[in-house]
DNA sequence: TCTAGTCAAGAGTATTTTGGTCGGAGACTA
DNA sequence: TAGTCTCCGACCAAAATACTCTTGACTAGA
C-alpha cells in the first residue's frame, strides 16, 4: 500500500545517478547511457531504456544522441526537478482515489453521497505538497555511498 | 500512483457511514449490517463483506452477533480510528518501498549502494506522520457532502 | 424446532496493472 | 558505407487486484 511501483523507484534512482555524475562534488560532467546505469545498481536494462525514454517525453532529461557516445543528461538543474514530478511522468496524474481527477469523477456514481472525498482530497493535497517541496538535490547526500545503517547488521558495527 | 486500493476505499466509506450513524448529530446509535451498508453506497457487497471482516478482526469494528438483527458496531470513538491503523488493516504494513520493512533489508541487492534510501524513508515519515494524525472523526464533515477545495488548483498552493 | 437473516471463511475466476522482452529505426564512428 | 551503438515503441507474461461463489455456523423469532 502507498509503494512506489519498481519504475518509479529505478527513475528516482537513475535520476539521482545522473545527478550525482553532473553535478556532484568533483564531478565531471558527462553523458551517461542507459546500460551504465542498469549495471550500476543492477536493474534490467531494457526496463530502465523504458523509464528513461518517458523521463525524456517529459523533458526531466534530454536524450543527447543516438549513435556510440550517445546517452542523456539532466534537463534541468537538480533542484528544479522535483518527486511528484518524476512519479507524475512515470505513473500519470497522482491521486489517492480516482475521483481526484475531474474527468472520472462522472463515472462515480457515489458522488452525490460521497462523504469521504472531501477529506481524502485534503491528505493528498499534504502529501503532494510534500513530494512537490523535495528535489533530486534533496537526495544527493554527499559521496559515500556506503552509509550503514546499523538495523541492517544485527550487532554493533557503526563504530 | 499512490493510489488507495478500492478495498480501503470501501473501508473508509464504510468506517465513516458508521460513525455517522453512531456518533452523528441526531443520531440514533444502532447496529448497521453490511447489506445496508453495501446498498447505501453501491459497492459489492460479499467484497465489502471480506472488508469488514478483515476491520473486525482487527478490532476497528465489532461484529455485534449473527443472525437476524446482527452487524457491526465501531469498536472504539472515530477520534481513536487513524486512517494508517484501516489502512495498515487492510493493506498491511504500509510503505513507499520494499526496504522500508526490516524483512525485506536483505533481498535487496543494492542496499549498498543505494543513496534513495534515506530521503525515501523522510517522504514516508512524513505521509505516515500525516495519516496518523488524521482520524474517521475528521472525515464526519457534517452533511454537506460538497466542498470545493480551492488548493486542488494549480496556482498559489502554498500561498 | 424450523426458517430466514446474518456474519465467517475459503477457494476460485476475471480483469487490470506491472514488470519485463523483442525487433527495429536512426545516428555516430571508422 | 559498413558496423556498431543507442534510443524508441509495440508486444507479451506474470502478478496483483477486484470480485464471485459456496459452505458453514450462529441467532432471533415464528
Amino acid at each position: 500500500m502507498l509503494k512506489f511501483s519498481k519504475k518509479a523507484d529505478y527513475a528516482l534512482l537513475a535520476l539521482q545517478y545522473m545527478a550525482m555524475v553532473q553535478y556532484g562534488i568533483n564531478a565531471v560532467p558527462r553523458v551517461v547511457n542507459t546500460k551504465e546505469i542498469a549495471e550500476e545498481h543492477n536493474i534490467p536494462l531494457e526496463l530502465l531504456a523504458k523509464v528513461l525514454q518517458t523521463l525524456a517525453r517529459h523533458q526531466l532529461i534530454e536524450s543527447h544522441h543516438n549513435g556510440p557516445k550517445g546517452g542523456y543528461v539532466l534537463g534541468r538543474e537538480p533542484k528544479d526537478i522535483t518527486i511528484a514530478q518524476v512519479l507524475e511522468s512515470i505513473e500519470g496524474p497522482l491521486g489517492l482515489t480516482d475521483c481526484s481527477q475531474e474527468k472520472y469523477q462522472s463515472t462515480c456514481d457515489q458522488m452525490a453521497r460521497c462523504n469521504i472525498r472531501t477529506p481524502l482530497l485534503k491528505i493528498q493535497d499534504s502529501v503532494l505538497q510534500l513530494l512537490n517541496g523535495m528535489s533530486i538535490e534533496d537526495m544527493m547526500v554527499d559521496e559515500s555511498p556506503f552509509v550503514i545503517i546499523e538495523s541492517v547488521k544485527p550487532e554493533g558495527v557503526s563504530s
